[in-house]
DNA sequence: TCTGGGGTCCTAGGACCC
DNA sequence: TCTGGGGTCCTAGGACCC
């Protein structure tokens, strides 16, 4: 089997390398950038991890720290990040090439570079990016070099943690001994793709670190586990389960989500949120020319409030067929909003979520706007009229919805259970 | 008092059909 | 009405990632 070999470059502590870029005045101090709403911790610069300010905690909680070592603490700023990010991928792009590439995520990209072998010293080519990158975009990275993503995950850990490395570790050239030395040091739980509860699942089996790991039967870890885990192991032996993925597939789903600055006890305050997210969502929806054809709206109480009981609710409605028509989405979203809601409820979060997308076809019609309940039994059977498919041709659809206390369903035109007031729902026109 | 947002994949189990 | 297996579809929930 043909050798192949990968780099993991990200960006340092992203958010606040972004913001130093451009005031430089935060170099050498503790700074931590903020999540919306200014809630919780999201990033932090080398010097305010030096004070244990961990990763998600509240700022309430750090308050402390904070007044004491002057710690600049900064709101985020993600349309700057992204565009930043974007930069940052291109650059990549166009040192190797688009197939090669794989922008993971907002600061890390895979890049398979198995066909640069032959010519380049990968530690050399590795060197080069960073410098390219901090030399036109003043980003600092590391790059980790392994046989598989996940060894390359590893190695971009073991850079990042080690400045001895000065941000290039390349597991496939460092001597056996020194790689077991630094696998016996790394908990399994840092592996891509253990995560915590996995890790602690691990632990239990007396598999403690990467060394550990990459010593079990990848057989008896899909047993017990699953086949993801059991990728995960074959990669670190050095097999090639996870391909580069050079077009980020078609989306599954959409969510827009935001939590409340205050509590929210109006319908009509999350009628407008709602209505807010549905937009947005439908925003993305139609630029990655999809359509969807269910829209989930959900609200709740604080989760962490204790002196309430915790409240949260969804609600499903399916379309007769996919759409992306903005208005209809936004009329049916604030229509649902309205079965979710509870009076006196202190609501801190509300949200859609778009799901069973496909690829926008020009010769699909908009659907709901000549929608029509042709039938409405006291049996609950439901259809409409004037629907078209993707060919143009009338047909008959049928609809259906689901309520989230599950006591009632309707499924092939079956409907069961609890009746169900439509004319609210579904005043779409 | 104050606790992010947006994703993916896998599995188990129920409903339903033949 | 009972018996039963196989298959599909759907959902909820749990794990993971950044």
């Amino acid at each position: 089997m043909k050798n192949r070999y990968f780099f993991l470059i990200d960006v340092n502590n992203c958010y606040v390398s972004c913001e130093r870029v451009f005031n430089p005045k935060l170099s050498n101090r503790p700074v931590i950038v903020l999540s919306n709403n200014d809630g919780c911790v999201v990033a932090r610069s080398p010097e305010a991890k030096a004070l244990k300010i961990k990763m998600g905690v509240p700022i309430f909680e750090i308050r402390e720290i904070v007044e004491k070592h002057k710690v600049v603490v900064l709101s985020s700023n993600y349309a700057m990040y992204a565009e930043m990010s974007r930069r940052f991928h291109n650059i990549l792009r166009e040192i190797t090439s688009e197939s090669e590439c794989e922008s993971y995520s907002i600061d890390e990209s895979f890049i398979e570079v198995t066909a640069y072998v032959k010519n380049y010293n990968l530690t050399q080519f590795a060197h080069f990016i960073l410098q390219r990158i901090l030399m036109w975009l003043g980003l600092p990275c590391c790059i980790g070099i392994g046989r598989t993503k996940t060894e390359s995950k590893i190695a971009n850990h073991i850079a990042k943690t080690n400045k001895e490395f000065q941000g290039v570790c390349n597991l496939i050239e460092m001597d056996k001994s020194i790689k077991t030395q630094f696998y016996s040091t790394i908990e399994v739980g840092e592996v891509w793709g253990v995560g915590r509860k996995n890790g602690k699942k691990l632990n239990d089996l007396n598999i403690k670190t990467v060394l550990d790991l990459v010593a079990s039967n990848a057989n008896e870890i899909k047993k017990r586990f699953s086949v993801v885990m059991a990728r995960t192991v074959l990669e670190l032996q050095g097999i090639s389960c996870i391909p580069i993925e050079p077009c980020a597939p078609d989306k599954q789903q959409i969510i827009s989500s935001r939590s409340f600055g205050q509590r929210v006890t109006n319908i009509n305050d999350l009628k407008e949120a709602i209505g807010m997210h549905t937009q947005d969502a439908v925003r993305r929806l139609r630029s990655g020319r999809q359509l969807c054809s269910t829209i989930t709206v959900f609200a709740e109480s604080s989760y962490f409030d204790k002196r309430e009981s915790y409240y949260s609710r969804s609600i499903v409605f399916k379309l007769p067929e996919a759409s992306d028509c903005v208005t209809d989405f936004v009329k049916l979203s604030t229509n649902m909003i309205n079965h979710v809601y509870k009076f006196g409820v202190k609501f801190k979060k509300c949200g859609v979520v778009l799901t069973q997308l496909e690829p926008k076809n020009k010769h699909t019609y908009d659907l709901l706007t000549d929608m029509k309940i042709v039938e409405k039994k006291e049996n609950f059977m439901i259809a409409y009229e004037g629907v078209h498919n993707k060919y143009g041709k009338k047909k008959l659809a049928l609809g259906t919805c689901y309520l989230p206390n599950r006591n009632w369903s309707m499924s092939r035109g079956n409907v069961t259970r609890n009746p169900f007031c439509w004319d609210e729902l579904l005043r779409v026109n």
